[in-house]
Formats: structure tokens, sequence, C-alpha cells
DNA sequence: AATCATGTAACATTTAATGTAACGTGAGTT
DNA sequence: AACTCACGTTACATTAAATGTTACATGATT
């Protein structure tokens, strides 16, 4: 299978509505993302089930924010999109009878557990908000960088 | 893509082959693995190359152990099958233009970077020997379990 | 020489995400 | 009312990576 980019893609496509006035257009946001406007509808179906954008059709409709951006965290971008698998390894047999198989299993699936933990904890922990921060201040940072002031 | 087993299925294959004396033909793992000799002799091309185990052919021919047990850990047995991704997520732009999607790659992945690391020192930190050991510990209980001694 | 078992290349299948085409619906415009 | 815009949805095609399969070559044992 392809590597799953809907969670990057929704939170690209979320930091810049956040930046934006008024409704984008799937047929905007699919040139965003290089991508095509149902797969932007089929993908964002999910945020909008979860009350983070909503929809609205005809003339100068489109998407927009309806969430609050410090409410709302990676992982739950995560989640609203599906919530798809993480990991691209495993076992085959998640209940085997093999004594063995059993064994590895646990052991393998043990330490995947802890990392899709850490994982799911880090996503947590960050807000668009933070990430919408994140954004500015490093716009900040290149303007400065161009027009230094005296220190 | 289908979910990699690559992993599994070896750590699987190499426990038997610990409790097995002489040499195990792939046609044998392969009724283990539930799959085909010819998917058996690709994946342990990678641990024999690796010194993990040794092949030999004709009559009495097979797979045999090649290591000592307590020297290799599960991440080295991955690392042997190909290290193969680990994640299923992911953007699909490594070096973006846009720099919206630059700050959210780096949240990303500065997440999946630390769920990796886990990942592997986990796996790292568990010898086939000590896989060994787990098993015989549980077939001694069950054992235990069935004609319990006086305490 | 026959048989067994690995080694390898080439091709088919599978699976889930992604890409496309087609058609329907509702909202605003003229 | 007719038209256009934009979403909603279904159905189907494409893609990528692992896995499955077939075919044939090579070396070892009997």
């Amino acid at each position: 299978m392809r590597n799953d980019s809907r969670l990057s893609r929704m939170l690209h496509v979320l930091l810049h509505m956040a930046r934006h006035d008024g409704p984008m257009t799937s047929e905007v946001v699919a040139r965003m993302l290089g991508t095509n406007p149902v797969v932007v509808r089929r993908t964002m179906a999910g945020l909008r089930k979860a009350g983070y954008v909503r929809s609205e059709k005809g003339h100068g409709g489109g998407w927009s924010i309806a969430m609050d951006l410090t409410k709302v965290s990676l992982l739950d971008v995560h989640r609203a999109v599906g919530g798809p698998r993480i990991f691209a390894i495993g076992s085959e047999h998640p209940n085997p009878d093999c004594a063995v198989e059993k064994i590895v299993n646990e052991a393998v699936e043990g330490a995947m557990r802890e990392a899709e933990a850490l994982l799911i904890s880090r996503l947590g922990e960050v807000s668009l908000a933070e990430l919408a921060k994140r954004f500015d201040m490093r716009c900040a940072g290149a303007i400065e960088a161009r027009a230094p002031k005296q220190t």
C-alpha cells in the first residue's frame, strides 16, 4: 500500500484555512495538495463529521474552519481522518495457535504498543494553534534575518 | 501495501530452528509459516547474508542456525530482513516548498522519530535467547499448571 | 544418473491508499 | 426558471510494496 498521507495533508490544509478569509473550495485545496477535489472532499468529510470544519455548497461555498484551534490536537485530526494503521510491520496472525509464534508476537507487539503510545501522546500534545504559532514565529524569524535589528 | 510480516515470520522460524536438530528445509519452514518455499528462501537470504543462518543444498540440506542466540536481537533480525519501513503514515513530500507544510512535517516527523527510536530501542533490548527463554518458561508454567507440585 | 534442496528471475496477486469519472443535490446568480 | 457553482457519493482505475507462484539453474547426496 502507499504511504498514508491523510494526516499530513489535512494539517497542511487546516493551517492554510486558518490563515485564509472565507471558505476555500475543494478545487483550490486540491491544487495546494497536488491532488484532486474528490480526494479532498473524501478526506475532509472526516474532519466535518468531527465538527472541525464545515462545508457549504453553491456560489461562495467551500470549506471553512469550525473549531477552536487551541482545542484540537494533531491526534484529533489523525483520528478524524480515520485513525489509520500507524505501522507498516506486524504479524499476520493476531491470535496464533503456535506457542512460539505467541511469544514472538507478544514481544514485537509489546514494543510496537509502546512506540504507538509515545507517538499518540506526542501528537496529542500539539494543538493546531501551536502549529500555527510555530509557522508565524518562523516567518517572523525569516523577516528578521532579512532586515536584522541592531542588538 | 500489505502488512510487512518478515520480522515476525523470521523470529518465529528462528525460534523453531533453535529447538530443532539438523537443518530445516524451506518446504518445512514454508508449511510452518503458511507460505511458500520461495518466499522463505527470499526472506531467509537476508538472515544468511547477515551470518545468522546458513543454508545447504542437496540431501539432508536446509537451513540451520549459525549464530549465538544471545548475541542477536530482534532489531538485528529486523535489519537483516531489510529493515523495512516501520510506519504506514507520513508526508508525501519529504522536502516541501510550502513553509506551512514544512512546519507540519517537522511536527509529525518529530513525533514519529521519537516513536521509532523507542521501538528500535525496545527491539534492540531483546535477544533471540531471551525469546527462547520466555518460551521455555511458558511451557514450564503450562506443565506446572497441569501437575502442580505441593508447596 | 536420479533426487533433493537451495538460488534466482520473472510474473501474478493482494491490499489499502490515492486518482478519476460520472452523476446527484442544494445554494446562489442571472 | 434556468444556469452555474461547489459539495456528496458511488464506482472504478491506478499505484506501490509485500507476498504468492512458476520456471529453471546449480550444487550436494544417494
